[in-house]
DNA sequence: CTGAAAGCGCTTACAG
DNA sequence: CTGAAAGCGCTTACAG
């Protein structure tokens, strides 16, 4: 059969009206048990499916989710954080739960997303994953609020920042590998990672750590922040400053997997062991951290739950309900790096 | 504004039918550059964008194309393969350059995925990427082929095999890299990974594995094959099997970075030197490969290249045209692990 | 170059 | 419980 039967064609064979065969297939009360057997039965014959394009364009609904990815125009195309390839499976997963298809977009921060996907009826809604800086898309972010598009993101908790957003507790991980790496004798840290407000969850990991240093009167030894972005190589190059500077330190909190799998590298040109000269401890989890040399201490961020939150928060701002921030817990994973 | 403009509400703004709008808006030259302009400037100061499902449900056209990542139901649903992370990412990339939006859906192999997406309009085509047993899921494939449905998939190219393929010279890649450690002095060695047709791209890694042997004399040497699926614990037990066997191989062959991760990891529990005592190869070119303990010798597929193929292969079909297997080259990465 | 009109395939109020 | 009819927002042949 070339062309694909319409509910017409359902209609005609079942002996019943079209509008019948579409109350039979959406499982409308309406419809006498034995018809709905019967049309169900001879749409599963012809392989009939609803289509997905009138549907939507009738109810106005297209129960499709938009993912938009969005990064810095620097990094390399196929490198996606790895962090946020489990966040997508998790999303995945979320949505066909709910029964929603799910669009996937790439996107720098330059481009001209904003809302594409809701205005043109594409999604019904859009969940955000970014990185690089805050500043750079907070006006997006305002935008899309301003139309009043449906849209969560991952990110920080902060009131000022537009929209609903999910994210885990940056300050409490920070907190934790912290009181970490103290429990097994450190004293002289150093953190590794932007720590500013155009990277909010950075930031909170730094004051979780300040503020655990604090506590142990160990902040009086700090040896300094130093400025990486997201990459690999940027702990790499924030490493080589810091072991100039003068005292080493016997700990490194780093404001993720990958600036921290940066540093063990650098260390490891200069000659110098981890655990055993300085500790180095990431923060994510990321699949890499278990077997880098040695494996990373690290703060896992639990994306499973991530994702389904998300969608579930998403899906609650569809259908006209109120939403709020959440922050999930962290978990601190012990490796050998510590 | 709460509801969103149509193309009748620009029309009204712009004094002109709304047939001209549509053409404005799509840049028929029936138009005349003075109307088109005006209308193009009052839709984008409504932030006016054309309904996608009425647009689709009249030009009988999705432009949207469905990304189907199938896997054996026994793998973690977090830990996608990081190798089709790769290619998701340059498939996402060469969509959009074609102005089309991608789907993205994760099944396993009972679900009744097949067609679905074409079926109810949702999509123009289905690009497949998996792995697991190729015989599961051959019967979907060729169910599929027979409703039409316009496809192509990531593997192994086969005559016999429904749809088109794209895939890596695989053959040729397992050649390269056992000439490589031949070049380097190895005599005896094994292969890991499962070698039948149910997974058609391992088995020709090893194919051509096996003929550098015999080209070169060492196929009386060699110590034999030993079944793995495709993750890092499969790779771990096989080695296990493997070194209890008697003769310790000097050079073992994987068929995926993620089992050679897992032999480099079964080997250190023994105290087994690599590459000292046994080197160990992969495929893939995964990122983790860079970092492994040595850093893994492997042979890169082009992903980038690979996505874009896929698509370029799949929009011929939905334009009607014919479009035939294509084997992309493989290229040799050599580090430390040989 | 422009406009009036048909129709893509549904869902759902309305009438019975 | 069922059917006839309207209409979602476009694109495009048709007529001018």
């Amino acid at each position: 059969m070339k062309s694909k039967p319409t509910s017409f064609d359902i209609a005609h064979m079942a002996g019943v009206s079209q509008s019948t065969v579409s109350r039979a297939l959406s499982n409308s009360p309406l419809v006498n048990a034995e018809t709905r057997e019967k049309v169900q039965r001879i749409a599963n014959e012809l392989n009939y499916k609803v289509d997905k394009n009138a549907s939507s364009l009738r109810t106005q609904r297209s129960k499709t989710i938009a993912l938009l990815l969005f990064e810095d125009p620097s990094s390399d195309d196929s490198q996606i954080n790895p962090f946020f390839i489990s966040m997508l499976g998790s999303i995945t997963k979320a949505c066909s739960t709910a029964g929603y298809d799910l669009l996937v977009s790439f996107q720098n921060l330059q481009d001209d997303w904003h809302a594409e996907y809701e205005d043109s009826n594409k999604a019904d809604g859009i969940i955000l994953l970014g990185y690089g800086d805050y500043l750079d898309y907070q006006s997006k972010l305002e935008q899309l609020e301003k139309q009043e598009t449906h849209f969560v993101r991952w990110g920080a908790h902060d009131p000022n920042h537009p929209g609903i957003s999910v994210g885990c507790h940056n300050y409490q991980g920070g907190y934790l590998v912290t009181e970490h790496l103290i429990k097994r004798g450190r004293k002289r840290f150093a953190f590794i990672g932007v720590a500013d407000s155009g990277a909010p969850e950075f930031m909170a990991r730094f004051q979780g750590m300040e503020n655990a240093l604090i506590q142990h009167n160990l902040i009086d030894q700090f040896i300094g922040q130093f400025d990486a972005i997201f990459t690999l190589e940027a702990g790499e190059e924030a490493t080589e400053m810091l072991l100039e500077e003068g005292t080493l330190p016997d700990a490194i909190v780093c404001a993720s997997d990958l600036i921290a799998i940066g540093v063990q590298r650098a260390m490891q040109a200069k000659g110098l062991i981890c655990p055993n000269d300085i500790a180095v401890v990431g923060f994510d989890n990321i699949p890499v951290s278990e077997f880098t040399n040695p494996p990373l201490t690290t703060v896992k961020q639990d994306t499973q739950k991530a994702g389904k939150v998300l969608v579930d928060k998403l899906l609650r701002l569809i259908e006209g309900e109120t939403a709020s921030d959440m922050l999930l817990p962290t978990e601190l994973v012990i490796r050998k790096s510590s």
